[in-house]
DNA sequence: CCTCACTCGATAGTGTCACTATCCAGTGTT
DNA sequence: AACACTGGATAGTGACACTATCGAGTGAGG
């Protein structure tokens, strides 16, 4: 498959594919001859999942990230795991008061040992980014979003492929981020729903 | 309050201000002279909210509607929601495959009357995003999120503030937007504790 | 009254980011 | 031999959220 046919089949410009090999985001394609490379089905595959994590915001050195993963994932089902959510999850430096953080983590059933520090520090920067606005969630909804997004993690974590490890560095890696999309979605078609039934405005 | 005291009391850079106020996202200060004005606590909330909507990856754009909702909001509740997600969902235009988006919306308790056409649009763009990048969702894990996430919404929508419009609006508006950081980070959170307690990795 | 830091308002510039366009010499195909 | 196409390099684009600078006017201290 030459680089117009790879472009052809995966929608992908032919200038932005030599701009992911630029980058390192997609592997070299076999040579057949000095200036003659050939790209196969696991390039288009990957084209695939370069866009959907651009789309989903994840920039250009998280993709990196986020390949370097799925290339060479660790050993350990929980590294790779941190691994995949550190690949995405913007380091954020400065002080951060983690006690509301560090008790919303012992709600869901986890303890500080449980977490990557990075992760605590995300959830307590949300929670002062939503001081800053002078927003205040009410405990009644704090109560679901802790039960409701433990459930969703155990149900994601219990349907981890047991077919191949391949199998399964794909679906955590991925499904770490490209499912945030989709939740953030359906949150707003819930509301929706919840609103005209309690209104019948539309329904 | 001086702008140079608005800018010590916010954190946010005066040049900063000065954009904000030519973008018409913060108000005009009350003149004192004709190269003097004065802000008060109103225009330091502004600005919290700004922040915090640009941080949330909401454009300058999207930062205006959400403003023009809060500041002229719809009589009906169902509305304003629906003008807050339509402020900060963005238009997906192109052929979208809907059947797949509409059963899950039946599957959260709705119908396609309880909920915008851009709504719908944005899950369906989500589950294309996924199957460009090879990704499927396991049933069980869309069970769980249409699941928990419509009772995440009715939690929300229950706890809607009743003491005046003006906290009503401001929840709705706000809660739309800034919490999806805090329910990612959450989702991560209990992610890996749920890794920690099937692999009993650190825990 | 004078000075000087500060203000408004306008305009232009910066840095980042994800591409995109152009050029080149070399190559396979007809 | 003609021609489209290739890899590789380099420079340019457009969107975006600021940020820097300037000029004329103004309030507060000495």
């Amino acid at each position: 498959m030459r680089i117009s046919e790879l472009s052809a089949h995966s929608g992908v410009p032919v200038a932005t594919i030599k701009y992911y090999l630029r980058e390192r985001l997609l592997p070299e394609g076999e040579r057949t001859s000095p200036t003659q490379a050939s790209y196969g089905i696991p390039h288009v595959q990957r084209l695939g999942v370069i866009r959907a994590l651009v789309d989903a915001g994840v920039g250009i050195a998280g993709v990196r990230k986020v390949i370097g993963v799925l290339e060479e994932p660790p050993e350990n089902p929980y590294d790779l795991l941190g691994a995949a959510n550190a690949a995405v999850t913007p380091v954020v430096d400065g002080d951060l008061d983690l006690t509301a953080a560090t008790s919303l983590l012992e709600r869901m059933g986890g303890s500080p040992v449980n977490c990557f520090p990075d992760q605590l520090r995300a959830v307590a920067q949300a929670l002062a980014t939503l001081d800053r606005a002078g927003f205040t969630v009410p405990p009644s909804v704090m109560d679901s979003y802790v039960a409701h997004l433990a459930a969703i993690g155990e149900a994601e974590l219990a349907a981890t492929p047991e077919t191949s490890m391949d199998d399964a560095v794909r679906y955590v890696v991925l499904g770490t981020v490209l499912v945030e999309p989709l939740i953030l979605a359906l949150r707003r078609v819930a509301e929706q729903i919840a609103a005209s039934k309690r209104f019948s405005a539309r329904g």
